[in-house]
DNA sequence: AGCCAGGACTGAG
DNA sequence: CTCAGTCATGGC
């Protein structure tokens, strides 16, 4: 599984996808980019993408996109924005936390949390786990944290390469790769391009029935 | 009609 | 400690 290969192959399928470069957005009152990107790592767990826009887009009218908008915003008031994002009643408690987080220890600054945090402080806060404290890190601090998710497992699936735990697919990524942020946020994306693709083309042709099952050599 | 999205937490055994 | 159950909306 020669990883830097499969990226320029991806790259020449896909393109550059650009996921939350974090663009150099002005940050007004109620508007941090961010924290945008934070809070939209959060509100995708387990939910398309396409949802989540509308949540950020409910958020950003009511200019609650700053850490101190959604850490002060009244819980329904949050709820109701967030919805088409869903699990409303989990995810409004996990943006308070994080946006309570954020206020208490650094300033309110997104952008500050984001350079300074560490890993085992994300997940130590309720609603972080190991996927989305490395999205925070990676796509809004810039620091090299390899994120897997359901995608890259069948990625890795598909070259015969299975493990049990998610830390164990991110040291077989960052092992065998230069340490770089741009790198992993590129390579990350164009990996759910791909899983996507793929998706929708199971769905389309062959009314999956007898698909081939590759047996799955599980490494140590 | 179901199944599933760029997961994570909880409770039972 | 493992693992099914739960959470919720929108797209297909």
């Amino acid at each position: 599984m020669h990883l830097m290969r499969i990226y320029r192959q991806l790259v020449k399928q896909f393109g550059e996808q650009r996921w939350w470069p974090v663009r150099a957005t002005k940050r007004a009152k109620g508007r941090d980019p961010v924290f945008e990107v934070m809070i939209g790592a959060i509100l995708t767990q387990n939910t398309s993408w396409k949802n989540v826009e509308r949540a950020i887009e409910h958020l950003h009218r009511a200019r609650c996109l700053d850490a101190r908008g959604v850490a002060l915003v009244d819980d329904e008031q949050l709820k109701r924005m967030i919805r088409p994002a869903g699990y409303f009643n989990q995810k409004s408690r996990k943006l308070k936390i994080l946006a309570e987080h954020i206020v208490t220890n650094y300033q309110g600054s997104a952008r500050a949390a984001a350079e300074r945090m560490t890993r085992a402080e994300l997940l130590a806060l309720w609603g972080i786990g190991p996927e989305t404290a490395d999205s925070i890190l990676l796509y809004a601090g810039n620091r090299p944290e390899f994120v897997i998710d359901a995608y890259t497992r069948r990625l890795c699936e598909r070259y015969g390469v299975c493990f049990d735990d998610y830390h164990d697919y991110k040291a077989y990524f960052e092992q065998r790769l230069p340490q770089d942020a741009a790198l992993y946020n590129e390579f990350h994306a164009l990996i759910v391009a791909w899983g996507q693709l793929r998706k929708n083309k199971e769905n389309t042709s062959a009314r999956k029935g007898a698909r081939s099952k590759m047996q799955q050599v599980r490494q140590k």
